[in-house]
DNA sequence: GACACGTGGGC
DNA sequence: TGCCCAAGTGT
């Protein structure tokens, strides 16, 4: 136990916040904490959580959920990938564990969905194993403490070899918490309240007053945009939505028929070819309903939307991995993009191609 | 190691 | 408004 570590700990201890996971002693319950906190913030997480544990109350009940359920309650929250692996790390707990979430650390990697960071936090959270978190919070505070010359991704192993020192062997996942909690609090990313901080006396930055150059920017991407349009395609007072391959953008969730605009092809043009090749049938398109823009991490999208006819041909499932015919107010009960909601909201009860 | 993978909030 | 940021993992 050092200096250090006891500084971390009486603050964590006095300041500790609330949440619904904290001091809770189901590891399969910290365990899904730690998978929604990933690249998300703690007020987005609790509605998902009280959600999920009321619904999925143990590994055993995740592991007999279908993927549509588990989508369903992840719905909004982004990431699916995470929400499929979790479903199916519990299938190997349930198959390979008799139900049990590992405590052998080397074990637990093995899961789908677990990597680095996972496992520290689980196992140390929840089995006391002194395996030191490294996320993006204890980055940022490290490269300060250190004033490390790089981007924090490139300084791995100094900061692994900091945390090792320091986490001890009697309460290693306060520590961890105790990092995250402080760096998120304290060590803000944009402005610090040194004044507030129980470590700045072991920080360089700060006695160096350069808390502002770390940590270390890398050189930023810029990001394309596409143009995208979608069709709400009726039958009769049924609407037609499409299923997205399992993997991959949005994977498993549900959405209407449609895709990227190609050069030199008008937003109608490109409903009608799309769903030629996605789902091999005609149709002709009808009425303009709205734009929604829409800006992920690493593009961004304007989508076109129309009222479509079904004319000809059954629909297979050739460029997505399932289809539906729907009535509007089924819709509510499907796993959607948040984008998609938008045009939703827009349907009229009944198709506007009935007289 | 670089990139794909969502969404909401702050300023 | 546009950009940055947030309890990472898989490929």
């Amino acid at each position: 136990m050092t200096d250090f570590s006891t500084a971390i700990l009486n603050w964590y201890n006095h300041e500790k916040t609330s949440m619904p996971w904290r001091d809770e002693p189901d590891p399969y319950r910290i365990w899904l904490s730690e998978v929604m906190l990933q690249q998300t913030q703690i007020q987005t997480v609790i509605p998902y959580y009280l959600k999920w544990i009321k619904t999925l109350p143990t590994v055993k009940d995740t592991a007999e959920s279908s993927e549509d359920v588990v989508l369903k309650l992840w719905e909004g929250l982004g990431y699916y990938a995470r929400a499929r692996n979790f479903r199916l790390a519990c299938q190997m707990i349930t198959e390979n564990f008799d139900g049990i979430v590992p405590s052998d650390p080397i074990q637990f990697k093995q899961l789908k969905g677990v990597g680095d960071y996972i496992t520290a936090a689980v196992q140390s959270i929840a089995f006391g194993h002194p395996l030191p978190v490294i996320d993006g919070n204890v980055r940022r505070i490290t490269s300060r403490l250190l004033s490390l010359p790089h981007p924090p991704d490139q300084h791995n192993e100094e900061i692994m070899d900091f945390l090792t020192l320091h986490i001890g062997d009697t309460q290693p996942g306060d520590f961890n918490q105790g990092m995250m909690d402080l760096a998120r609090d304290v060590c803000k990313p944009k402005v610090p309240l040194c004044t507030q901080c129980p470590v700045s006396c072991y920080c360089s930055a700060f006695s160096d007053q350069t808390i502002h150059r770390y940590p270390v920017k890398k050189e930023k991407k810029i990001r394309p945009h596409f143009r995208v349009a979608v069709g709400v395609i009726w039958k009769d007072s049924h609407i037609l939505v499409s299923k997205r391959k399992s993997n991959g953008l949005l994977g498993g969730l549900w959405e209407f028929p449609g895709g990227k605009i190609q050069n030199g092809e008008s937003s109608p043009e490109c409903i009608q070819r799309e769903t030629l090749e996605e789902l091999g049938i005609h149709v002709t398109v009808g009425d303009f309903i709205k734009t929604i823009q829409h800006a992920y991490t690493h593009f961004s999208i304007s989508m076109d939307s129309y009222h479509c006819r079904f004319q000809t041909g059954e629909p297979k499932s050739i460029g997505c991995s399932d289809w539906m015919w729907i009535k509007r107010d089924e819709l509510v009960s499907l796993a959607f993009p948040k984008a998609n909601h938008k045009i939703f909201d827009k349907i009229p009860e009944v198709s506007p191609f009935e007289n």
